[in-house]
DNA sequence: AGAAAAATGTTCGTTTTTGTGCGTTTTCGA
DNA sequence: TCGAAAACGCACAAAAACGAACATTTTTCT
């Protein structure tokens, strides 16, 4: 039996047991547990093992532990953020949240809300507020980008089209200092456009490090914003820019 | 992250039981108690148990345990299930992949296809399948059930009717012996039965568990189906009215 | 067939885990 | 409230598992 015979039916087992052991594996495949070591340490370095002292299990729920790492990777900034965004969103109403780290931070934040009704393009704040019984969550539909777990495309958009929001928070991946807000996928600014349009009022949360970057498509201006909640002070153009506007600023 | 072979079934035990103890432990893993209380002492640490004297507690903030339990249940039946299935399902085609813990199976198989479009109305098969990048991963919207990550409602119903598929897969609750498959959710009903139409070829996903079960509301009857997969033997009337229908019957 | 490559087995020093002994803390009944 | 029994945690030694390096076998390609 050959090793590309064997891996398949080690994951095979382990779906089926829960767990293997090396010595268990040695003896089933008559091989030496140095071996199996080597088949569990390949298999555990694709990802598709958690290696143990003594065997290998299956890697402990993956959605779990996404969001765990995710939210240690969350950046004090970001933390800060989501919970002055929190704030200004009430009990009772309707909210979007869109995709975006930041607003991933909103959704933890409003985990002790009670009697929101939150609609989301984003499968990470779907599962994040998911264990708050108080929230009722409408997914929207869409293609499943991996990197960063959003919906988007026309679907997305068509979903959001049937929704009018009390409040949506949107987030960016760039921010002009004459005010334009910018976004990489040009399928994403699609959505964040319809969101806008749908929604009574708007956030807009974006920590610094978006200040004076670029980015290829235009979302909206600063204009269309509401508030807008940031970290650090904004520059002098862009503060004069929002002020004339009706704009309202907060740092976290 | 679990250093231990014991320690995924611990947590196993206490999901079943409620709680466990050193001493029951010890004798459950032929280990001495010291041991144990190493292993739950960590796993207190990471929060996954609460330690009580003698033993160990569900942390009181755990949720979905009915939906652990449940995936847990016949897991070998379900993998068997989930393998056989995939096989029938070629490479570049489209799939539905419609909720339920036997449908996740499947999902879990189809991680080494290619070229597939997969859409679901589970977002832990989209979780799942988001590890695959030769995978085209659609979510239909929906409310989220929390029990058990299902998108239902009126807005995945709708979003189902935009696609054709050249193969569906679906589960069931119960699966009474004259062939009409049910479901505990009237809501999932109109769900699965707008697959079914939009279907080439329906596969139907369930393990003998669901036997002779009750459960209130009519999905269709096995005429529907083309291909059912399940792991034992069907009643005699049941393989009666299959093999009249012209379904196909598969044990894994 | 013969050489190169891949996979497996073997050996050995190192690391991790487990068992044991013992003093301290907690629980529970009188 | 007090005292015994059980449970606990710590420290150290023994045992098991580990990984790296090298020898050997098997497979693959020319």
């Amino acid at each position: 039996m050959s090793q590309t015979l064997r891996k398949p039916e080690i994951i095979q087992i382990a779906r089926r047991e829960g767990k293997v052991t090396v010595d268990g594996l040695a003896e089933h495949f008559s091989v030496t547990p140095q071996t199996i070591r080597r088949d569990l340490t390949e298999l555990a370095d694709d990802g598709r093992l958690e290696r143990v002292h003594g065997g290998a299990v299956l890697p402990s729920t993956t959605t779990n532990i996404g969001y765990s790492e995710r939210r240690e990777l969350n950046q004090a900034a970001k933390v800060d953020i989501g919970s002055a965004c929190a704030k200004f969103i009430p009990n009772d109403c309707s909210v979007f949240l869109n995709i975006g780290t930041t607003t991933e931070a909103v959704a933890a934040e409003l985990l002790h809300h009670e009697g929101l009704l939150v609609v989301t393009n984003n499968i990470n704040i779907a599962m994040i507020l998911s264990q708050n019984h108080n929230v009722e969550v409408i997914v929207t539909g869409g293609h499943l980008r991996r990197s960063d777990g959003g919906l988007v495309g026309d679907l997305a958009t068509q979903t959001i089209r049937q929704f009018r929001f009390d409040y949506a928070v949107i987030g960016c991946s760039a921010l002009r200092h004459d005010g334009e807000i910018l976004d990489f996928d040009v399928q994403e600014v699609g959505v964040s456009k319809t969101i806008i349009q749908q929604s009574q009022e708007v956030f807009l949360a974006a920590d610094s490090s978006k200040f004076g970057r670029k980015a290829p498509a235009r979302i909206a201006s600063m204009a269309d914003v509401d508030r807008f909640i940031t970290d650090r002070p904004l520059s002098a153009q862009c503060r004069l820019f929002c002020e004339k506007a009706g704009t309202k600023v907060h740092y976290a």
